[in-house]
DNA sequence: TAAATTTTCTACTAACAGTTAAATTTAATG
DNA sequence: CATTAAATTTAACTGTTAGTAGAAAATTTA
């Protein structure tokens, strides 16, 4: 009984020491990546940077590629509980109007990209690179299920709008995907202008253009309810 | 007299030549990159495909990147050619309504992708790219000329439209950056669910509802003419 | 036909992702 | 303290591929 609770507490300590480690070659690897770009990082130079040798690495990450998107997941992982919030919230009538939801909708967005724009990027980058990468399968799978997620729970939010009266009856699938496509866009193509991701901030009143148009669009009128 | 002209026929003979050979080049770089990805195509394939030796690709092209990117030129240069259209079609007041130019400048984009759904992937990935790849800083320029003179030309379009009376007086600077977002975005985050870009069209529905919301919230309704 | 010029190709280098296996360290156990 | 087991390092290695230098071939000019 005590040698098995012993032995318990040490596979605890070791996993927690594992999840440390892969953490530091996590941010290692950001670090330089962001410095330097994918293509001019190195593993040797991730492995120096983590204080470790590159066979280490390689004990914890399959491959480059792996290494770069695994610094997308937490992202998606933020943006499966910002939908459960919303979902939360709607499921405890705290949003009055289709604007309330809209601007939620936005802001976790906006927040987001605020917090950490490089891993942001880089998951924007994810999306598109199917042609360019060779994606590890087991981590695209995982992106993959995350997104479904999410997008399913967004589009059961605005159902649970619709029924509630506070937005109009459009199709669900074409709202979420166009909020998302607009985000998405937006931050892309204003980041192609200013030529560097994160460093201006002036996709905001556009963001913010595109929020209003949305959500006018989709609220119901006074004399509509 | 005679000597002379005959050295110019030659000239532009060679002219000819080059310029062929290097459509031969392109369009064997984009057969590969399109069927196995940037990263699994090497320089001795293309060479291959394009029946020269690698060497002689090197001196048609800086290195792989500037080949790559080459291919996003013809998708800009009709961006460019869209817009002067529009142009000419507004400054004929051949446009009736708002709706008429949103739907317009949708269709563009539209055509655009499925003309060439390929290349129009590989441009979009250029706009994200840029702590990816070594990006050739001429290519990059000529790019981002291009892509300024479609956006400053497009922005005059809506701000007529607004003189014109055809639609409400929004900022054309988001509006603009808006629908061109939303295109991108909708196209992008569609792509990544079906996980290939260009083989399943399911954006159109999602791309005619943004089209529409955003033709509606911009039309100057009947009363407010 | 011979010299000059341009184009192309053979054969190479340098860099880097990813691996292997033996040596070393670190820690757990009796 | 000695033994066993696990993880890490060392250091060398393989294989691939972007990019190049210099020879060879083709073409043009005289």
């Amino acid at each position: 009984m005590a040698v098995h609770n012993q032995n318990e507490v040490i596979q605890n300590r070791k996993n927690r020491e594992r999840l440390l480690r892969e953490e530091t070659i996590i941010s290692a690897a950001k670090k330089l990546f962001c410095a330097k770009g994918y293509m001019k990082t190195t593993m040797d130079e991730i492995a120096i940077e983590a204080e470790i040798s590159k066979p280490t690495v390689y004990q914890y990450f399959k491959n480059k590629d792996d290494l770069y998107f695994s610094l997308a997941l937490p992202i998606l992982q933020r943006l499966v509980s910002d939908m459960e919030n919303m979902m939360k919230k709607i499921e405890a009538k705290e949003y009055k109007s289709g604007a309330d939801i809209v601007n939620d909708h936005f802001e976790t967005y906006i927040s987001l990209y605020n917090d950490d724009p490089e891993s942001f990027g880089i998951f924007m980058l994810f999306q598109l690179a199917g042609t360019v990468f060779d994606v590890n399968e087991e981590v695209s799978r995982a992106i993959g299920s995350l997104a479904r997620e999410r997008y399913n729970g967004m589009r059961r939010v605005y159902t649970t709008a619709i029924t509630m009266g506070l937005i109009k009856d459009v199709n669900v699938y074409y709202l979420v995907d166009m909020i998302w496509g607009s985000f998405l866009g937006i931050l892309q193509s204003l980041g192609a202008k200013t030529n560097r991701a994160g460093t201006h901030k002036e996709f905001i009143p556009t963001l913010e253009f595109a929020r209003d148009l949305i959500s006018d669009a989709i609220s119901l009128k006074g004399d509509e309810r």
